[in-house]
DNA sequence: AGGTTACTTTTTAAAGC
DNA sequence: GCTTTAAAAAGTAACCT
């Protein structure tokens, strides 16, 4: 018997950093292959690295945004080589530069169909949005822990919002186990 | 002191003037969507509401009469769909959306889903077809939603769809097109909501 | 009629308008 | 509030063949 909370799989690790140290971002886009820098949309510039696949945002103060990456591990694989890259331009970076976790997004199968429209009423209309004409998902806001997910017909499901890994799974089992005691999983 | 009262005056000759405003545009939606008065009524207590709850700061007037207007088209049973209101409105789909999530969930309206044969009555009489055709979309709609086709499904769409069918099963036919056009969602989408509700009602 | 692309929702940091 | 980045879910829409 696989249970939900065994089908986890985390899709996005959005975590931020900083250098500790003022860039020169026009510079920097000239500098770094690949960079994109549109000061005049966004102040920050992209860099993206292929392995592990991530997308960073740099800014003039030095702290990073980075996104896009599948595990806390590839988050910190891809800082690294962006804080390499940094120091192989006389970019003065720290040892090891803190780096905080901001947010989870991860996916997840219940199993079984959901009636949304049941379920808005079951959960509670007032913890619930639920505008099908609008988005087709169930936008359920959670509050131990402090998560969103979003629950759809097939049964499919994203947490968002964690900043542990264990949040995800405390939040599927959470949201099964109301589901259960309403009634309405499968 | 005199300056406080002075601002007090003016601040609530403002909200007035912007009231009075705010229940002309609601009436004005209201008149180009042909809802009841009733509607503008439900719309104007909701928008009194809102102001007395100070939900309009940061947003527009014409938002939340827009929103306060949606919400009430649905609390009385006869929704006009985000697209239909957006027609009217001076302020974006996505603003007009985004605002009447806000209100709801600010006056704690606790607004059910829409069912899809609200819209029945409206978008049969605007084709044309007979009481069969009402009667036999709303059994599809029944039948198809039970069977879970509904979760997630826009409203709008499903009851296109079962117009569509009913109309075939009645011999009464409309063409996709015309039951897209009146119903403002994409023959594609009448297509793929006929398909599974033709199936759940055991007729392919 | 089908296929592709792209937008809707949620989350989160960053600097600045 | 907005701008940008990433990602999943499923529905709808626009555009092209």
């Amino acid at each position: 018997m696989t249970s939900p909370a065994d089908s986890i799989e985390i899709q996005n690790v959005v975590a931020s950093t900083g250098i500790g140290q003022e860039l020169d971002l026009e510079a920097l886009a000239d500098d770094l292959p690949g960079a994109d820098f549109n000061p005049d949309n966004f102040p920050g510039l992209v860099y993206r690295t292929q392995n592990p696949k991530a997308a960073a945002l740099i800014f003039r103060s030095g702290k990073i945004v980075c996104t896009g990456a599948k595990s806390i591990d590839d988050v910190h694989e891809a800082l690294d080589i962006i804080f390499d890259k940094l120091r192989g331009l006389s970019i003065p970076v720290e040892e090891d530069p803190e780096i905080t976790v901001q947010n989870i997004v991860s996916s997840a199968d219940l199993g079984h169909n959901l009636n949304l429209n049941a379920l808005a009423i079951g959960l509670g209309l007032e913890d619930v949005e639920y505008e099908p004409e609008q988005f087709p998902g169930l936008v359920y806001r959670m509050d131990e822990p402090e998560v969103v997910i979003l629950l759809f017909g097939s049964g499919k499901i994203v947490i968002t919002g964690g900043k542990q890994t264990d949040d995800a799974t405390t939040a599927v089992e959470q949201i099964v186990e109301r589901i259960e005691n309403l009634g309405l999983l499968g | 002191r005199l300056r406080k009262w002075q601002e007090r005056i003016r601040t609530k000759d403002a909200g007035e003037r912007n009231l009075q405003f705010a229940l002309s545009e609601m009436d004005r939606m209201a008149s180009a969507l042909g809802a009841p008065r009733s509607t503008r009524e439900v719309a104007s207590v909701l928008y009194r509401r809102a102001l007395n709850e100070d939900l309009i700061r940061g947003r527009s007037i014409e938002a939340v009469s827009t929103s306060c207007l949606y919400a009430a088209c649905r609390m009385e049973g006869i929704p006009r769909s985000l697209d239909e209101v957006t027609e009217v409105a001076r302020v974006p789909y996505k603003e007009i959306g985004r605002t009447y999530r806000y209100i709801a969930q600010e006056l704690k309206l606790e607004m059910q889903p829409v069912d899809p044969k609200e819209y029945v009555p409206r978008f049969a009489s605007e084709l044309g077809v007979s009481e069969e055709v009402k009667q036999k979309a709303n059994e599809i709609i029944d039948v198809s939603a039970e069977q879970g086709l509904l979760s997630g499904k826009s409203p709008t769409g499903f009851a296109a769809a079962a117009l569509y069918a009913a109309s075939l099963l009645c011999n009464e036919k409309k063409t996709q097109r015309e039951v897209a056009e009146v119903s403002q969602v994409t023959e594609v989408t009448i297509r793929n909501r006929y398909q599974e509700q033709i199936e759940a009602m055991g007729l392919y």
